[in-house]
DNA sequence: AGTTTAGCCTATCGGTTTAATAGGGTTATG
DNA sequence: CATAACCCTATTAAACCGATAGGCTAAACT
């Protein structure tokens, strides 16, 4: 199960690519439409901005903003950096390998094998998955929600 | 990433699998023989006894023993019952649905339905990949790394 | 220049989970 | 009936999670 501050960041970043391109958000007003504690937040958009997901501008009239466009933002990226690696075991890990202490022999370890196909599975899928992605399915979700009630009315 | 006691647990299924219809296995012969604390391995042991995974014989000769065969024993089933559910949000659970506190509409919630992607793909390997299948890919491992090594001497 | 604004940074805290240990109790078998 | 071996509850230390506190720094407007 993903953390709270995950969710707080993808909330975060949906909310910020829906006002793209219109000047810096406070993060007192984000904190207070998602229901975000400030100052968490606070620290989360600061490693979003560390990482180059997220620019900030300072003083009156700051607040924060996109570092690039939705579609350059992949949920495989976000998630890392908030969650560490996708990878159940840290042996199957592309981005963080790290050999397992109580694995003998790591070449025919059967657990292993099964556990790559699952982080293959999960990082083609969020690797494959950008912000843009994510905000056009919930449009999408949006539109059919219309229609079902507009037909039972 | 999973757990140690997962990962024990998963040790020591593979270890009784292939000890399978030879009696029953101590407790302290398999914690020496895959470095697991005693104490903390009986924990487990206790678990997967209880949810029908082992059996188990009390007194002298005694010990665990698989409760059915390889074949039967799924890997998503172990998993869950000592990690959880595999669904990245609980809400995307199929075995422990539960509402996520902060979303304001689960319906067209586009972060949802990319996780409900990611858990389905995680169910799909985890629940189709057996004990069995697990010592197999073992085996085949095994098989390819002495083929190798005797290319090479 | 000075003041306000708003992000930047470090430390801390209570609560929960994880990994492991302790210490007996219970049951079946030889 | 003694003993081997599993069964059960409680406790611990360390790590992690979610949240908060309090001041620091930089930018902008007057």
């Amino acid at each position: 199960m993903i953390s709270k501050k995950t969710k707080y960041a993808l909330k975060a970043l949906i909310y910020l690519a829906r006002e793209f391109d219109k000047g810096p958000i406070l993060i007192a007003d984000l904190a207070r439409d998602e229901r975000i504690p400030k100052k968490f937040l606070e620290l989360i958009l600061l490693t979003l901005k560390n990482n180059g997901i997220l620019q900030s501008r300072k003083g009156k009239g700051g607040g924060y903003y996109l570092g690039k466009s939705p579609k350059e933002i992949s949920m495989g990226n976000v998630i890392r950096l908030l969650e560490g690696p996708l990878a159940p075991v840290p042996c199957v890990s592309e981005t963080a390998y790290a050999k397992c202490e109580e694995c003998l022999d790591e070449r025919t370890c059967g657990i292993r094998l099964m556990m790559k196909d699952v982080r293959d599975a999960i990082a083609k899928i969020l690797d494959g998955t950008t912000l843009a992605d994510v905000l056009e399915r919930t449009a999408r979700a949006e539109q059919q929600e219309k229609g079902v009630l507009h037909y039972y009315i």
